[in-house]
DNA sequence: TGTACATCAGTGAACGCGCGTTCACTGATGTAC
DNA sequence: TGTACATCAGTGAACGCGCGTTCACTGATGTAC
């Protein structure tokens, strides 16, 4: 890939989104700066112009995959009832990591410090997969079907779950059809969700 | 390391040795040829008279890995009574994960092929972290608190659950303390509990 | 409107690194006669 | 009991690779007068 113009324009952005590309196939691993800027058609130490470092670019990726996740949730997520609404957060979780591996395992695979720093201003405008699950949980305290204090409980118990099926159903069961994978999901759904009603 | 024997007596037994060694500290990627044959004190080309290539020698690692976690497994696993005891199974899993997360990381971390392999000859000696499962459900089904047929369907979501629950705490929320991580595990279990005993 | 010049953005070449794997080899062992 | 020799187990050196990062640089841009 060739530029015309001796600048780029918006390194930046290109970097970042070459990065989504390379991790959006091989996962976070495949955020490589020397095939990042390859991709982008720029030397590879141009990246250092708007990133620190290797790391500091993957992280950024790894932020932006957290956005696109979120957003891809939005579609599968429209009952009214609380119960069901609870139920489509789950499916749109799995759902994602299934259908998405590359960014679910760069958005959510291990790189806590990426993972915390968000965190510090959560109140942030950007969507994010957990906000999905507080406003879930929100609706089933409304409706009375959930204690307030035990929701940061719930929060865990919900997601455990789902990062426990996403995982497991990629890493170790990835002989399973699409059948199979719903209804291990809808299974593991059906059991969570009659725990936290029970409890 | 230097050895005084031209002929190591069982260099194979001890590569995998110190890639369990170099596993523990850092997890499947710190199995590294070089660093095996360093750790032994023998030339890098003399591990493949032994393994065919790095990931025969990675996945042999894994399946020790997953040895050790059963039976590491085994000293928390006491109680008779069938619903403490397939909690105390879900506890020692994460408390394995939490223990030795770069052994966990090895057993159970994506290596399907390694997974699958060992799983054709499931009916084997070797312990292994599923059995522990398996096992505890199988109480439930004789004290009549499971029905025989939701089995693999429970089977699923208990591991799902203590799955997920030690990837989160190990990746996601590593600035637990070891009480915020024994409650959230207790509140997890006890959720997934309730929900197998209503559904 | 034109020109000087500081600033910005990307370049080219090289660095040192450690890796998995292959090759032809050599030292040690055990078996056959 | 001694010796020849096939087999086994580990060696030494090199291969080609791609990586992240640093250095001194140059081409393009925009601002001040």
């Amino acid at each position: 890939m060739k530029r015309a113009t001796y600048h780029h324009g918006d390194l930046r952005a290109a970097l970042l989104e070459a990065g989504l590309t390379l991790a959006r196939t091989g996962g976070p691993q495949a955020i490589v700066l020397r095939e990042v800027t390859r991709a982008v058609g720029v030397a590879p130490n141009s990246a250092y112009g708007h990133f620190a470092t290797l790391t500091a670019l993957k992280s950024a990726v790894a932020e932006r995959a957290r956005v696109e996740m979120a957003t891809a949730m939005d579609g599968g997520i429209e009952a009214a009832d609380p119960v069901a609404r609870l139920r489509e957060v789950g499916r749109a979780y799995v759902r994602y990591a299934l259908t998405e591996p590359g960014l679910f395992r760069t958005a959510m695979g291990g790189d806590p410090a990426g993972l915390r720093e968000p965190a510090a201003f959560e109140d942030d405008d950007l969507p994010r997969p957990r906000r999905h699950l507080q406003r879930a949980l929100a609706g089933l305290v409304e409706a009375g079907l959930l204690r307030p204090e035990d929701t940061p409980r719930a929060a865990l118990a919900c997601w455990a779950t789902v990062h426990g099926l996403s995982i497991m159903l990629l890493d170790l069961l990835p002989q399973l059809t699409a059948d199979e994978q719903d209804a291990a999901v809808d299974d593991a759904l059906t059991v969570l969700i009659a725990g936290l009603r029970a409890a």
